[in-house]
DNA sequence: CAAAATACCATAAAATCCCATAGAATACCA
DNA sequence: TGGTATTCTATGGGATTTTATGGTATTTTG
């Protein structure tokens, strides 16, 4: 399973190129095409992304109707009806479409933020004040991330 | 499971570069990506860390929603876009990025200390105040310093 | 044929590879 | 067992490659 992580920040140019994150670049080459799906979240002003090998374990799955609802199973529907297929130009680079830009109102920064099997493409501004709102709610309803390692100490 | 126990001090170059403490390396060698995850800590002025196989699980947990309220998930999120895929060189070092030396206030000395499963990564100095704050407290509450299972989940 | 899309080329900065070495740890052997 | 040879580890620095980013040329397509 590819593994997304860390955040990155790249330009994007007058033609809608945008550099791939390298660290992405190499778990995505590794796939059957080289290059991204990506979609509008329906819950941010951002871009979802994944490999195509998740599209296909996930169409596959639903195919099945393995576990999902129907409101699930429309939903999903939806994406694949709004995904794009981004190859990579011969540097690494793939090409925004109009649509993706408008719904994440990037202007001429990209930033790419890794969530483990999936990766998000944010305008960098949206993305912090997104941050902090989850850090500040986080807060407040005292939440704690169990992804906090072993307690430090002797015991 | 990889076990990390001890600890090492190494110095930091002006590339950034450390050398990850030998006996960790077999371990985190044996695993399917060969270097470090690194990741700030929540709680203290350190860097957390562990092999890719840890972080595959939890990921994997996340991804299938286990459990997870959608406010966990958003601030778990947060984890893997802070987190970084640290590759050995061919002598076993790794680069530490410019966030990380930041949170952990790093200097020209790193301490690197096994907690079993995981093991994190301190500027010298504050891991011995961060020790003495430690002990001290468990004089105080009369902690029984027994060495207990640790409970499962994600760590 | 014109406009858009794609391929191709160039470059500075950053990341990584590769080699070298001293000291520590380990293996070896008489 | 004591001493020596060998390997491994941590560290340093220079050379090379990769990355991100431009721009230009060529092809496709409506």
């Amino acid at each position: 399973m590819a593994l997304f992580l860390s955040t990155t920040i790249n330009k994007i140019d007058s033609k809608a190129r945008v550099s791939v994150p390298s660290t992405f670049r190499t778990a995505l080459n590794k796939q059957s095409f080289k290059g991204i799906i990506a979609f509008p979240s329906y819950s941010s002003k951002c871009i979802d992304s994944c490999g195509i090998d998740r599209m296909e374990a996930i169409a596959e799955s639903l195919d099945q109707n393995e576990g999902y609802s129907k409101e699930e199973y429309d939903l999903m529907s939806l994406y694949f009806g709004e995904a794009e297929k981004l190859p990579f130009d011969r540097e690494g680079r793939i090409i925004l479409p109009k649509n993706l830009i408008q719904h994440s109102e990037i202007k001429d920064q990209v930033l790419f933020v890794g969530l483990g099997p999936t990766f998000q493409i944010w305008e960098p501004i949206t993305y912090n004040e997104q941050k902090l709102k989850t850090i500040k709610n986080a807060k407040e309803k005292n939440l704690n991330p169990r992804l906090k390692p072993i307690p430090r100490g002797i015991g």
